[in-house]
RNA sequence: GUGGUUGUAGCUCAGCUGGUUAGAGCGCUGGAUUGUGGUUCCAGAGGUCGCCGGUUCAAAACCGGUCAUCCACCCCA
């Protein structure tokens, strides 16, 4: 066998893969244009420094960078190169790089096209992203983020809004999850109160790893960023705390945090959680990573199955700055759908048929019957049916076993007899029953 | 980037403390069955044991390296 392969974190799909992905991708389609949003798509290449600097430095590690036409050595950084400086040579033999999420070329469409935009502008985006990570579990190189955004609006009915998509999207796939909400400026609060603002960063890093580490293992690591035992104490406190309601007393002197507590009120006024499918939880110690959000943040895990969030999402102020554009605020999220992928096969949650597949299946004994079989083919195609003709007149055997593996739930044969009477033997495959039938009836019965 | 796991037929895997022709199930091809599939029975094809090197009379097995894979960490969808 030749040595062939696909690149690490890469996957092939089979037609059956293609079918279940396109159910969730259609499922998730139908949901954001219900609630008006658009679709655009961003080219698969952005120039790196539209890239870089947005997810952090772990992001940058992380990002596909795009190697230079041409004789591209010639012109590469001497001194870089010369020393073996990656880093430093990069800026040199490499101006684009791969999207590594979709907001930031959301952000970058924005502001390019500003002036042919209605603000609101609500769009939703269904494509690739790539991130050289090592992959695992629920981790891949490429895989399709779904995303929803609206920018130039601060109003908190579309936080609401984005929940009620969360939700909606996941009961109609069947899923059962559980949608946590936080607000970043709720993390800034805590940094408030404990007085140490300035490491506001490292701060939500540690307690993002609660969950997993545990109280004592968000504490160890707070200590080793230098944060004065006070603060932690006081960090600890806040944390144990489970409602808004019970936060409020902490954030006495942090204008940050009563802000924060202030927006997710007004998130949950509009969002009636009594009609929700799944549960939304105020979650303190959700963070996330990416640096770029401001207000509220959501993050989607699925129940009773082992993997990382399936979506995740937020409201930044200030990302279209970074291009140009002043004073454009937006909040989006977005649906992992490799992950949701996983988690439903796992689960057994996709339909029996998530495809359009083969209806009937043509079987002709003989070469004048297979020229007859093709033209009944046809009028059966015309009728919007999905249909085929083995290839070849050959036994009859391979031919219908060949049915089976297409899994095919009608069979129409066709011989001397069926020719000359113009009654086809047509044939249920589940059954075994045949009876003999015009094609017109045939097209009948499959309708 | 760090740590670990696994790599044997198309697929899933077995192969004992090193021992002579490397196995099973499924799948595939042909036949029983020349106008009928799924069930059954019979026969057959298919393997440089990931790759390179070392130890040994002898390596799929032990050792070193390398590549790939999966998993965990970091981070994330």
């Amino acid at each position: 066998m030749a040595k062939v392969s696909i690149p690490k974190g890469t996957r092939d799909f089979s037609p059956e893969e293609v079918e279940k992905r396109n159910f969730i991708f259609n499922t998730i389609r139908e949901v954001f244009v219900r609630y008006g949003y658009r679709p655009i798509e961003t080219p698969t290449m952005e120039n790196l420094s539209t890239l870089t600097g947005k997810y952090g430095e772990e992001g940058d590690k992380l990002l596909f960078k795009v190697l230079n036409n041409g004789d591209f050595l010639s012109k590469a950084d001497e001194a870089a190169l010369n020393n073996r400086d990656s880093n430093q040579l990069i800026a040199s033999i490499s101006k684009r790089g791969m999207r590594y999420d979709l907001t930031v070329p959301f952000a970058r469409y924005v502001v390019m096209h500003q002036n042919d935009i209605a603000f609101p502008f609500k769009r939703y985006q269904i494509q690739p992203v790539w991130r050289a990570d090592r992959p695992q579990k629920g981790r891949y190189q490429e895989f399709f983020q779904c995303d929803v955004d609206v920018v130039g609006s601060n109003s908190l009915v579309y936080e609401a809004e984005l929940v009620q998509i969360y939700d909606e999207v996941f009961a109609k796939l069947g899923m059962d999850v559980e949608i946590k909400i936080n607000n970043r400026k709720i993390l800034a609060g805590i940094a408030e109160a404990a007085g140490i603002a300035d490491q506001f960063m490292d701060m939500t890093i540690a307690i993002d790893k609660l969950d997993k580490v545990g109280l004592q293992g968000v504490q160890d690591e707070l200590r080793k960023k230098d944060i004065p035992e006070s603060a932690i104490a006081t960090i600890s406190k806040i944390l144990e705390v489970k409602s808004l309601g019970d936060l409020k007393p902490h954030f006495a002197n942090s204008p940050s945090g009563q802000k924060g507590i202030e927006e997710l009120e007004t998130v949950y006024e509009y969002f009636d959680a009594s009609q929700a499918a799944n549960e939304v939880n105020f979650d303190i110690t959700l963070a996330r990573g990416l640096n770029y959000y401001t207000g509220c943040i959501f993050e989607v895990k699925a129940k009773n199955v082992q993997m990382g969030s399936i979506g995740g999402g937020g409201r930044y102020d200030d990302l279209t700055s970074i291009f140009g554009l002043k004073d454009v605020s937006g909040v989006g999220v977005s649906f992992g759908a490799e992950r949701i992928y996983d988690v439903m096969e796992e689960l057994k949650l996709f339909p029996e048929q998530t495809g359009t597949s083969l209806k009937v299946l043509f079987i002709a004994f003989d070469e004048a019957s297979h020229r007859y079989a093709f033209r009944c083919l046809n009028k059966v195609r015309a009728a919007g049916i999905n249909s085929e003709l083995y290839p070849e007149p050959v036994k009859i055997q391979k031919q219908m076993k060949y049915a089976n593996a297409r899994q095919v739930p009608y069979v129409v044969l066709i011989g001397t007899n069926e020719v000359d009477s113009g009654l086809l033997s047509f044939k249920n495959m589940e059954s075994g029953e045949q009876e003999k039938l015009t094609l017109d009836q045939i097209i009948g019965k499959i309708k």
